[in-house]
DNA sequence: AGGCGGACAGGAAAATAATCCTCTTTTGTT
DNA sequence: AACAAAAGAGGATTATTTTCCTGTCCGCCT
């Protein structure tokens, strides 16, 4: 998360933006050059030593850099080797939660249709910090899917998620098809899939023919 | 920019949000209870005192808050009106991509069904940084939004972004109805409203009765 | 080639933040 | 109302970071 590692990385990388050394990022900052030195960034019994926000915000200031700027930085690499390029996983954040019975109800909206007022809850969105590990979006081809998702629709996908009856999944069998379905039923040996489209008939399969499930998280409207 | 009275006040605001004291959290990151104090906030001879990046690495770690959240609450207060207590907005991020029909190809997850391997785009979730004033959550209570929404499902619903035909939206009546629908056709004087559930009829507005439409951008699943 | 400045390692001293401790006030529970 | 726990002010001590200083190495300029 935020380790003493993470936090000399951003100020080398700060530094290296207005390609400048540690000992020069320093000397800019009216502090000692030797401040930033590696050799200093752990004590001689081997202890941890971390800068100081007060440097760091004459650092920040000297550079006339902003928080966010420093705080890109400050995030973890991407650790994964199959995360591929620039991806870079959803943080928590929280919005405001109302039930949709409510929302007709005076004082929720402001007259812009903004949430305004008292009575709201929050809910975190996405998920909560250790559901997004590995999450991946899918998009829709086709009308197969139909009326639930439509061509275009962005699904999100969570490897590793919980999975319950009723749950919308992703699954790929061993014969290399992928498909998005209902779970009803799941037992040691087989797994009974319902399709999203009524259409279509409803699957079961022996679960040494499944690859791999996963839970459909999101999905764009 | 980042000062110390912004690093204090982010500090209060992040126990605030966790229903701590100063003290309290200091006590829940192990550190000492008086540690936060406000009468320690200043030296005896007025100097600042600034909290330690290890401390607030600490207080970040026992309460389960990302770099992101502290550093919402080290922004100067510039919004205030319509966020309800607690919110938080979600910031940009970047997962991989796939189209579905590929997704059945070898090569694009590991044996535990994360993605992996080349050939994965990039997509931003939750949307980009212009679109995400005032986002709110609506939960579905009920059976009549199937087989589209269940009972329970949330829907991220995010008022001033642009609606087109097709998409689905919330609207509220000038008589506080408040109802999902499709957007079939929208002028001047009229607005035309696709039901989600196909046993509901379609439904047909002056604009006048209209207190506001927005735009839902995504339901979980 | 020689001199200067910058980068950086390393150590001691000074400055500063955290911890320990005591006491008072406030809050919560019975 | 009484009691216990939490919150917080304040002071001394300990731990930690910054500053000061020295020396080496390297690159650049004259």
């Amino acid at each position: 998360m935020f380790s003493h590692d993470r936090i000399w990385s951003a100020i080398d990388a700060l530094a290296e933006r207005h390609q400048l050394s540690p000992s020069g990022l320093a000397r800019r900052a009216g502090l000692d050059p030797t401040s930033f030195n590696k050799s200093k960034r752990h004590s001689a019994d081997g202890r941890e030593r971390w800068p100081s926000t007060e440097s760091i915000a004459k650092v920040l200031d000297a550079t006339g850099s902003t928080i966010n700027q420093f705080m890109e930085f400050l995030r973890p690499e991407v650790r994964s080797s199959g995360m591929p390029e620039g991806a870079f996983p959803p943080q928590a954040s929280t919005i405001p939660l109302l039930g949709f019975a409510q929302a007709g109800a005076g004082g929720f909206f402001d007259d812009g249709g903004f949430p305004a007022g008292q009575g709201w809850d929050v809910v975190e969105f996405p998920a909560g910090p250790d559901s997004r590990a590995g999450v991946y979006a899918l998009e829709i081809q086709g009308d197969s899917m139909l009326p639930l998702y439509r061509d275009g629709d962005v699904l999100i996908v969570e490897p590793g998620a919980q999975i319950r009856r009723g749950d919308r999944v992703v699954v790929k069998t061993s014969e290399g098809e992928v498909m998005a379905k209902v779970l009803m039923r799941q037992t040691a040996r087989s797994i009974e899939l319902l399709s999203l489209n009524p259409e279509h008939p409803n699957r079961t399969f022996d679960m040494s023919e499944i690859e791999w499930i996963a839970r459909i998280i999101w999905a764009s409207q």
